[in-house]
RNA sequence: GGACGAAUAGCUCAGCUGGUUAGAGCGCCUGCCUUACACGCAGGAUGUCGGGGGUUCGAAUCCCUCUUCGUCCACCA
């Protein structure tokens, strides 16, 4: 027979890549063409223009682990991957390398700038793609897509021409966020609120008339400016009379008017306020209410524009504010400032203070989209893991907004409308038109501007897979089974994906949702660049290894909790893939010169028995937690099982066996191990991919490959729970008198004598007397007799348990006082515990409300713990 | 101003739909290089489960309340 061995240490360099390609070489991240409901996952594309941060590294061996699992399973499986072009962050970082040469996109013109954007994508791609494959993503790469790729370019135009020809997606004139570093518009939800410490500035605004004045307050001094009014309620006594007057706005020197508004809250400041339309929300809407003017005082690049006096034009808000305050001032106007707290938007790419500005953009239509989408909710066609996601999710729905979605950028999916030049008609088309469809002209100019990068991001479950075209793929693989993402892009991705999926393939798009965790580092801060704080998911397989990585998230990945990780909390995994190596090895160190024998020729025992029943409730236990993706309890089983049953007892076991002069003995031992040994790598597999793989390969008689051999089965007929007990029980034996012998610092290669004494009704009696040579090996023992329960033996010391006694003979070894203060404190904690079960069996309320069962258990609990009470106090007495 | 989440061993956290003498990993202490693994083996110590009420025969687990953190949402100038 063949043998092979694994080399001596661990070393996840020498065997990964070769593993990914031997993966890549036999096409086994291709969906199998057998029958049956396919599992389908869509990656989150990552932008291109980043590299992969340990956020990826989660999410990425979340999928990885469900998606391997799956395909063991047997379903057709299909993880695609992809990337996203990110809009405003990759052009920024494209400008940024620009402004290092001193130039702007401006310099290159459109064309040459998206080309070199272009270039850029590429490089990135290519680090991003490598990193997949370095954390062994098994992804379909002959699906790859990427958001601007031709076919999901159509799929954008498609939509928006579908939405247009609805009515839900509209043009207009309207205040929206912008962002003067990027100059674009960016939607709601990419504003960020942060609390600044700001002032709040009281001003004076004489009437025009000389009468007087009305103090308003305001953090932003320089808006006024562009004030079209000053508002107050209506109700106010404050200012009977006075509404309708006019106030003279000091520096702009204008006329405004004094108006009433129930909006205005009587008791903010001095109930007044000044109203500038276009550069406020709740201005804009006042405005419109009193057809007010609407007054841009800014530049696109954030600076005050034409609309001021000369003196103002090209500031900063910032400058011109301190100047504003300055010259009312000298005017006599201002009043005061006072300390307050605000919140003030930010973009969530370039980080600039948001302006509101208005600006004609494109919208999207929300309510109509979102009412289909809270459907799938509400019918069940999604679910979230964790379910309290749904609230987050319905709260958003209620209370969405129209989107903007025109971004007045260069990288990203041109709007698909030409205006004729002529007759000013908008064309909105999937493909450019040679004449207006109106008036026949062809003078038509595409919009200029982009459209926002969750616009086709929305559309990834379908447009991936082919949509709008009906491609096999799509048929087969759409809806997708789950969506792994974390919990920040909800809004951003999630939410409206489903109802894209909901209004254009009239399906959700996906089954599942489960939200993991952000990972942060060890004292809860959010890993980035400025701080330093993150970890590459790349140094760590450099260091650990790729299945190190996967197995500490997967482990570290409970729900709820973010997860705080630093590099040495990948030792769990690392330590974990070295033990499941190191046992493997030793395995096939000890293969049987003779050759494994066939199953039928096996002989079970007890102690095989133990280990099947433990292997198949592990099996029970990951399938049950991945069904419900708790992915932590799938570490904690899988850890367990082979750690501390297969390794430190089986193994342990079985090494009697393995130096046995018995041949068959060795053969069976041998034959038996390895058949665990198969099946717990399969188990493993997509948890440690690389690393069972490779042993796998090693192993006599086995698979082709891990990634499509089938998930291990729970099977019933193997569960002994008879076995099951009797191991537990000559475990427990076996600590005690280990725990004494430590105890004492009596050293382990003195052998002891010791003398068991079992419950003679007890079932594992026989059990226990049948392997007295693997309890003796285990304990290290050089002789084992057999006494009654209660036996005073002298010489020899006690280890009483439940329904067994083991008498040591350690004469001269023991400090017997030492040992009496240990046995006492025994004693107390025993005798509460035995009074706490009878104080509860002698309830009546308990006896009579309680079930059946619990009182049962309580029962066995007290005959257990009051035997072993005699016994230890009985003990205690022959001491002395 | 709303909503949600967290508070359990020195540290990081599991403990889901109530019934265990409350667990894991790391760290710490003791003894071991036992012919797979010192990334190891054997053993050990450590918790009024944030405070206070309540429901229940029974609560770390359910309800109320308070405190402290954190996150998201919200137009209060």
């Amino acid at each position: 027979m063949s043998r092979e061995e694994l080399p001596k240490v661990y070393a996840p360099k020498d065997f990964e890549d070769r593993i990914y390609e031997f993966w890549l070489q036999n096409r086994l991240f291709e969906p199998s063409s057998a029958a049956g409901e396919p599992f389908t996952v869509v990656i989150p594309p990552p932008n291109v223009t980043g590299v992969l941060h340990m956020g990826h590294g989660l999410n990425n061996s979340l999928q990885d682990a469900l998606v391997r699992y799956w395909r063991m399973k047997g379903r057709p499986t299909l993880w695609v991957p992809g990337t996203d072009h990110a809009g405003i962050a990759t052009q920024q970082v494209v400008e940024r390398r620009l402004a290092k040469e001193g130039k702007t996109r401006h310099d290159l013109g459109r064309e040459k700038f998206v080309e070199l954007t272009w270039s850029v994508k590429n490089e990135h791609h290519a680090v991003i793609s490598r990193q997949l494959r370095k954390i062994g993503a098994s992804v379909d790469w002959s699906r790859e897509r990427f958001t601007m790729d031709e076919g999901l370019s159509r799929a954008v135009r498609e939509v928006f021409v579908r939405l247009y020809e609805k009515g839900l997606v509209y043009k207009g004139y309207y205040l929206v966020n912008w962002d003067p570093e990027a100059q674009t518009a960016i939607a709601d939800d990419e504003v960020e609120y942060k609390e600044v410490n700001g002032f709040l500035y009281h001003i004076r605004y004489p009437f025009a008339d000389g009468s007087g004045s009305v103090q308003i307050a305001t953090t932003r001094p320089e808006t006024l400016l562009g004030d079209s009014a000053v508002a107050v309620h209506p109700d106010d006594e404050r200012y009977q009379g006075l509404v309708g007057k006019l106030l003279k706005l000091p520096i702009a020197d204008r006329e405004i008017p004094l108006i009433a508004d129930g909006f205005v809250d009587r008791e903010f400041g001095t109930g007044a306020v000044k109203i500038t339309p276009a550069h406020d929300p709740n201005d804009f809407e006042a405005g419109h209410r009193h057809n007010l003017p609407q007054i841009n005082i800014l530049n696109p690049d954030g600076t005050l524009g034409p609309n001021v006096p000369e003196r103002y034009r090209g500031l900063t808000t910032v400058k011109a504010r301190k100047l504003i305050v300055e010259e009312l001032t000298e005017l006599g106007l201002f009043v005061a400032q006072e300390p307050h707290k605000h919140q003030v938007g930010h973009g969530y790419r370039s980080g600039a203070v948001i302006e509101p500005y208005l600006s004609e953009q494109w919208f999207v239509r929300m309510k109509p989209l979102a009412e289909k989408a809270l459907d799938a909710l509400h019918q069940g066609e999604i679910r979230f893991y964790p379910q309290r996601w749904e609230h987050t999710y319905v709260h958003w729905m209620e209370t969405i907004r129209d989107w903007c979605i025109s971004r007045q950028l260069w990288w990203g999916h041109q709007i698909p409308v030409w205006t004729c030049q002529a007759c000013q008609h908008d064309n909105v088309k999937t493909e450019a038109p040679q004449k207006c469809e109106k008036c026949g002209s062809s003078d038509l100019v595409q919009d200029t501007d982009v459209l926002d990068t969750w616009f086709s991001s929305w559309l990834w479950p379908f447009s991936t897979l082919g949509w709008p075209d009906k491609t096999p793929d799509l048929e087969r693989f759409y809806p997708t089974s789950a969506l792994v993402t974390a919990y920040d892009i909800i809004f951003f991705w999630v939410a409206r994906m489903i109802m894209a999926g909901k209004e254009f393939t009239g399906k959700a798009p996906f089954r599942d949702i489960y939200i993991h965790q952000l990972v942060r580092d060890k004292q809860g801060r959010k890993m980035s660049k400025s701080l330093g704080n993150g970890i590459d998911p790349l140094e760590i397989v450099d260091e650990f290894g790729a299945d190190a990585l996967k197995f500490t998230l997967v482990y570290m990945s409970a729900q709820g909790q973010d997860i705080l990780l630093d590099k040495e909390g990948f030792r769990l995994g690392s330590k974990f893939a070295n033990k499941v190596w190191n046992a493997s090895r030793y395995l096939l160190m000890n293969l049987p010169d003779e050759g494994l024998l066939d199953p039928e020729q096996l002989k079970w025992t007890t102690v095989d028995r133990w280990i099947l029943t433990r292997l198949n409730t592990a099996i029970r236990a990951v399938d049950e937690a991945m069904a419900s993706y708790k992915f932590n309890d799938v570490g904690h089983v899988i850890y367990e099982f082979f750690w501390n049953d297969f390794c430190d007892w089986y193994i342990e076991a079985s090494k009697r066996d393995l130096s046995s002069d018995k041949v068959d003995q060795r053969r069976q031992a041998a034959t038996k191990l390895l058949m665990v040994l198969e099946e717990s790598l399969r188990l493993m597999h997509p948890f440690l991919s690389f690393l069972t793989e490779e042993i796998s390969q090693k192993l006599p008689r086995h698979a082709p490959n891990l990634v499509t051999a089938p998930f291990p089965v729970v099977d019933t007929q193997r569960e002994d729970q008879a076995s099951a007990h009797a191991m537990q029980v000559l475990q427990e034996i076996v600590s005690g008198v280990r725990a004494l012998r430590s105890e004492f610092t009596i050293p382990a290669e003195k052998e002891l004598k010791v003398s068991l004494a079992v419950n003679p009704d007890a079932p594992e009696r026989s059990f226990l007397h049948e392997e007295e040579s693997l309890i003796r090996f285990f304990m290290n023992a050089e002789s084992l007799s057999w006494t009654e329960m209660g036996t005073k033996l002298p010489g020899a010391v006690k280890v009483i348990g439940t329904g067994w006694e083991a008498h040591v003979f350690v004469k001269g070894m023991v400090d017997v006082p030492k040992e009496r203060e240990k046995l006492k404190k025994t004693i107390e904690k025993t005798r509460k515990y035995v009074q706490s079960i009878e104080a509860k069996l002698a309830n009546s309320a308990f006896t009579a409300n309680a079930p059946a069962e619990v009182i049962q258990a309580e029962r066995t609990k007290r005959e257990e713990a009051s035997s072993t009470l005699l016994r230890l106090e009985a003990y205690l007495a022959d001491l002395g």
